[in-house]
DNA sequence: AGCACGCCGACT
DNA sequence: GTCGGCGTGCTC
């Protein structure tokens, strides 16, 4: 018997199937989906097996597996194949999709580290003999004493009992020590109360059909329930004797809604998000793998959970770009939700009080079944919303607060309700230029400003990382001319401190929230009204449920309308609509400020009016006339070097390539400097291809990788269906 | 990817 | 003479 292995190199040269034999030791143990490890030209590394082969008919000779890596690991047919799928429609390497499916610890290659956690409980191996070795010693008062222990109690833990007795009683055959695989996280079901769903959420989860693949878009307003219908759709799966997959958006706040499933489901969920460790993260993949649990809670990698016997997948705010991967591979956890829908012939669920265009086209064209909840639940009423245009205050030099937002801050302060300000950048200052010599702090490696943080004084790079201190003095004119421009959260917090000196804030933005646990301890301090006001990035729009909360202030609302991309008008009014909703949740009626210098805009007029159909309707007719999705498909092709001329001139050879050989229908664009053309240190031009249909695509595309395998000084970035451009 | 091999220049 | 730089080719 033969095996068909790939090796752990996520390379393009090494992305095909190398065959080994099985020897004798192995035969029947070696399976499709097992990791190995085998000789490899001159060295042994790991491998991954995807097919068995009964014989082997080439002319080379064959080497011998060297041995099973864990027996325990295997992905089932059904990963196997999204391996494959994964593999072919974001052409990374197999063994890149492989990797990807598996959590760090159980990756394709060599770990250090048993992730494994136990507890060693002793045993009696024979009562009889207990008891007569107890007659026999009878002076043997401390031995005597833990042997009875353990005949009242059947087992006690290892470290209860001291080491020489443990010892003496080993040497003489007595006990024995069992090792008990312990896991890191227990969470035991908690009463919960069942709410009952109102007549809406009944509606909505009559209609699901589980017998049989369809995609439903959950369209439903903030504050209106839709996680109340995913735990009872979640149940009634349970209840089929069915397992289920719940998808969150990566916003830290996982742990919040994974504390509903552990409320609803006991041990019978899993939880697999980014800040788990890597051990909770291993043990949560075990018992999964294992068949324990019946529910999978998690963030875009949570997808390929090894459940068998799914019943449903869920995906909430699937508007999310979290669910888009943006490093290799590209791939967006809704294509293989639906991937795993049709596999299993199941229903799945996509919600969003703000879907993407995409999917509400889609549902339009009854490709998914669209499903509406258009009332908040109880007698939570949608929230005013009131513009302010900032050029009008800036004539009264306003240039943070307009009088509206500050009035309404002290009536709220005055009443004792709280307050959330959106300011989507972090930071002091988004740049600081020397007034003398107009000198302006940059990235090194990239071409952008550096953003000042005031609380560790440093200068730091948002795309790359790169940080120093700043001078005291302009660096270029050594005059002491450095201004601050632009305005961050760390200088929002300054100013609402001066602005309300008694005002107890709280900001939360990725510096507040860097270590573990902070973003709870936020959101939980706030809770508790410890805090009046909280202040931060999009951080504080998405899924919140703040009962005290009536007013939400957005300082700035232009900062994502005048990002240039074909999506910033979609994502400004999810963003706004979302952190809107934050406000009047329960009976206390919401307010909110829009503070822009574009109140005539029409993204902005639409959250006004809450009116997401009006703002579709609208943004479909931009995306039909410019030709986006999700009328036409994108791929967004980068090609990367050190060099700038050589990678323009690689550019244009990509370019030239692709217009000659794909269809004629299909659009190429480019090449154009990516928006941000130095990063790292390299430079990025992209190429656009817009199509509708085009079969050649995926082999045209193919082969460029093939040609642009032997070229060293520019690489190829593929991306389908970008999230930017 | 990572290793060996081989060809070349520059040294004790 | 030989050490080590990197370019090339191969891995069942």
């Amino acid at each position: 018997m033969y095996a068909n292995v790939i090796v752990e190199y996520g390379v393009k040269a090494l992305n095909k199937m190398f065959i080994y034999k099985i020897p004798n030791e192995l035969l029947g143990k070696v399976k499709v989906g097992m990791k190995v490890y085998v000789p490899f030209g001159y060295q042994e590394v790991f491998g991954f097996v995807l097919e068995i082969l009964d014989n082997n008919d080439t002319d080379y000779e064959t080497k011998e597996i060297i041995r099973i890596d864990n027996e325990d690991l295997i992905l089932n047919k059904e990963l196997m194949n999204i391996g494959k799928y994964l593999a072919d429609t974001t052409l990374c390497t197999l063994i890149t999709a492989y990797q990807t499916m598996l959590p760090s610890s159980l990756k394709i290659k060599k770990q250090e580290h048993d992730y494994n956690l136990y507890d060693e409980y002793v045993t009696i191996i024979n009562k009889e003999q207990a008891i007569n070795y107890m007659e026999k010693y009878k002076n043997r008062k401390g031995q005597i004493a833990v042997i009875k222990n353990i005949l009242n109690n059947g087992k006690i833990l290892r470290k209860d009992i001291s080491n020489n007795i443990l010892k003496a009683l080993k040497e003489n055959n007595i006990i024995e020590i069992k090792k008990v695989k312990k896991y890191r996280i227990n969470k035991e079901q908690k009463e919960l109360i069942r709410k009952k769903l109102t007549s809406d959420q009944e509606n909505i989860f009559n209609q699901v059909d589980f017998s049989q693949y369809k995609t439903y878009l959950l369209y439903g307003i903030t504050g209106s329930g839709k996680t109340e219908v995913y735990i009872k759709l979640i149940e009634k799966c349970l209840k089929m004797n069915k397992t289920a997959i719940m998808l969150v958006p990566e916003i830290g706040l996982t742990t919040q809604i994974a504390n509903r499933f552990y409320e609803a489901f006991g041990n019978d969920v899993a939880i697999l998000h980014s800040s788990l460790s890597q051990g909770e993260r291993y043990d949560e993949y075990v018992k999964i793998m294992h068949g324990e649990v019946k529910v999978v809670v998690g963030t875009r990698s949570a997808i390929f959970a090894p459940l068998k016997n799914l019943g449903i997948i869920i995906i909430d705010e699937e508007d999310s770009s979290s669910y888009k991967q943006d490093n290799n591979p590209r791939y967006h956890a809704r294509d293989i939700a639906i991937y795993r829908g049709k596999y299993n012939n199941i229903p799945v669920v996509l919600g969003s009080a703000t879907p993407s265009l995409e999917s509400k086209a889609r549902a339009d064209k009854k490709v998914y079944e669209l499903l509406r909840l258009d009332k908040r639940v109880g007698n939570a009423k949608i929230p005013i919303v009131h513009v302010v245009d900032m050029e009008e205050e800036m004539k009264k030099r306003n240039n943070i607060f307009s009088d509206l937002l500050k009035n309404k801050i002290a009536e709220k302060l005055n009443k004792k309700e709280q307050i959330i300000l959106l300011l989507n950048r972090r930071g002091f200052a988004t740049f600081i230029t020397c007034s003398n010599c107009g000198y302006t702090y940059k990235c090194p490696n990239c071409d952008i400003t550096l953003t000042y943080h005031k609380t560790t004084n440093n200068l730091i790079c948002h795309y790359c990382g790169f940080q120093i201190k700043k001078d005291l003095l302009c660096p270029k004119c050594g005059e002491e001319a450095l201004n601050y421009y632009g305005l961050g959260t760390e200088k929002l917090e300054e100013k609402i401190k001066e602005l309300f000196p008694n005002i107890r804030v709280v900001r939360m933005d990725q510096d507040t929230t860097r270590n573990k646990g902070m973003h709870e301890k936020i959101i939980n301090d706030f809770k508790e009204y410890k805090y009046d006001l909280l202040l931060g990035t999009q951080m504080v729009s998405k899924g919140l449920d703040f009962p005290k909360v009536s007013l939400v202030g957005v300082i700035n609302a232009d900062t994502t309308l005048n990002i240039p991309d074909y999506r910033s008008s979609e994502n400004t009014y999810s963003l706004l609509s979302q952190v809107a909703g934050r406000a009047g949740r329960s009976n206390i009626l919401g307010e909110v400020v829009i503070q822009t210098f574009n109140p005539d805009n029409y993204v902005i007029n639409c959250v006004k009016e809450n009116n997401y159909d009006k703002f579709y309707i609208r943004e479909m007719g931009f995306r039909k006339k410019l030709k986006y999705p999700p009328y036409y498909y994108l791929v967004g092709i980068k090609v990367i070097g050190k060099d700038y001329e050589k990678n323009l001139e690689y550019a244009k050879k990509v370019q030239y390539y692709l217009s000659n050989n794909l269809d004629k229908e299909t659009i190429v664009l480019g090449p154009t400097t990516a928006a941000i053309l130095k990063f790292k240190n390299e430079y990025r031009m992209q190429i656009i291809i817009k199509y509708k249909y085009d079969n050649k695509l995926l082999g045209v595309l193919k082969d460029l990788d093939k040609i642009f395998a032997n070229n060293k000084d520019s690489y190829l970035e593929i991306d389908f269906n970008p999230l930017r451009i």
